[in-house]
DNA sequence: AGCTATTAATAATC
DNA sequence: TGATTATTAATAGCT
C-alpha cells in the first residue's frame, strides 16, 4: 500500500525508518481505536521506537493496570509477582534483622535481660564496659580539645590585646604630638595675631594704634 | 476498505462484530509485527474481545515484563499496584530504621563516636551506666538464685542423708535382728544338730575332737 | 508536513 | 468458519 511494494525487513535508511515508524504507529493506534469501538474490545498497546521514545494506547474505560490484571488472570503468567515476592522477602528479612537489633539494643540498655544466662550477662557487661571506656575516652578527648582551644584563644586574645595596646599608645603619642603641634601653631597664630595687641597693650607706644 | 464504507461505531450484530473483531485483530497483530521488523520498534499489544478472550503480541527479543518495566520508568505511572508501592515504601522505611538502630548500637559499643557532641556523649554514658547497673544487678540476682538453690539443695541433701542414715540404721538393726534370729535359729539348729556334740565339746571329753 | 499512486486490509457476500 | 472480491484505507516514495 504505497507507491511501491516493500519487503518486511528492517529499513536501513534511518530517516526513512523514522518516517515509516511514525506513520505506521499512527496507523496501528487508529486501528486499535477502531477495533475498540467497532467490536467492544479492550486494547492495550505500547510501542517504543528504537530511539526509546514511547507511545501507548489504552482503550477508554479501562486502564493498563486493569488490562494487566486481566492478563495476569487469563495467562497465569506472572508479570510482577516475582518482584513482589522479592520485596516481601526483603521486608521480612529486614524486619527480622530489625527485631534482633532492637533486642540487642534493649539488652545494652539493661532491659529484658531476665532471660539471659550468666554467660550472656558477662558478655554484655564486657561490651558495656568497653563502650563506657570508649565514650569516656572520647569525652576526655573533647575536653582536651576544648582546653587546647581555650588556651589558643586566650593566647590569641593576649596577643591581640598587646597589639591593641601598642596601637593605642601609638595613637595617644600621636595625639599628644598633634596637640603639641597644634599648640605650637596656636602659639604661632597667637604670636602673629595677638602680637600687635600685645604691643598695643604696651603702655609705651599707645599712638601706634591709630596707624593700623 | 471493504465492499462498503462503515461508520466507526459499535457493530450491533453480534456475529458480524465477532467476525470483524477476528479479522481486525489479525490485522493489527500483523501490523504490529511489521512495524517491529521495519522500524526496530518494540511492541506490546494485548487485546480482549468483549467475550473476554484474549490475544497478545509482544515483539520478539523482549518480554511483556521488560516492556512494562520500561513503561514504568518512562511514564512514572504506577503499574505495580498500590500494594507494590506500599511494599517498596515499607522496605525503605524498615531499612532506614535498621540503619538508625545499627548506628545506635555502634554508639553503645563505643564505635563511631568521634562525631558526637559532648552532650550526646554524656547521654550515651548515662545509658551505658544504666545498662551496666541493670546487668550487674541481674548478675547478682542470678548469683543469689544460685546460692539459694545451692542452699536448698544442700538442705535437701542433708535431709536425704538423714533419711538414708535412718534407713541404714533401720536396716542394720534389722540385719542385726536377723543375725540374732539367725543365730537363734542357728543355735536352735545347733541345739538340735549339735546338741549331742555339745556334750562332746565338753572339755571333759577332749578325745572326741579327732572324730570331726 | 502534504500528496497520490499503489498496495493492503477488509466488509459484504457466498 | 473460510474463501472471494469489490471497495476502502493505509502508506511508500516524493515534494
Amino acid at each position: 500500500m504505497g507507491r511501491g511494494k516493500i519487503e518486511i525487513k528492517r529499513i536501513e535508511n534511518s530517516s526513512n525508518r523514522q518516517v515509516t515508524y511514525s506513520k505506521r504507529r499512527n496507523g496501528i493506534i487508529k486501528k486499535a481505536k477502531e477495533i475498540t469501538v467497532l467490536c467492544d474490545a479492550k486494547v492495550s498497546l505500547i510501542i517504543y521506537a528504537s530511539s526509546g521514545k514511547m507511545h501507548e494506547y489504552c482503550s477508554p474505560s479501562t486502564t493498563l493496570v486493569d488490562i494487566l490484571e486481566h492478563y495476569h488472570r487469563l495467562s497465569g503468567k506472572r508479570l510482577w509477582d516475582a518482584k513482589h515476592e522479592n520485596l516481601s522477602n526483603e521486608v521480612d528479612r529486614v524486619k527480622k534483622e530489625n527485631d534482633s537489633l532492637q533486642i540487642k539494643l534493649r539488652h545494652l540498655k539493661g532491659e529484658d535481660i531476665t532471660s539471659l544466662t550468666h554467660r550472656e550477662l558477662i558478655a554484655l557487661e564486657d561490651a558495656l564496659e568497653q563502650g563506657l571506656t570508649c565514650v569516656r575516652h572520647q569525652q576526655s578527648e573533647i575536653v582536651k580539645t576544648h582546653r587546647r582551644n581555650t588556651k589558643m584563644l586566650e593566647e590569641e586574645n593576649k596577643e591581640l590585646n598587646y597589639i591593641l595596646q601598642q596601637q593605642q599608645q601609638r595613637e595617644m603619642a600621636m595625639a599628644a604630638e598633634n596637640v603639641k603641634e597644634a599648640e605650637y601653631y596656636q602659639r604661632l597664630r597667637d604670636y602673629h595675631s595677638q602680637g600687635p595687641f600685645a604691643f598695643r597693650v604696651q603702655p609705651f607706644q599707645p599712638n601706634l594704634q591709630d596707624h593700623m
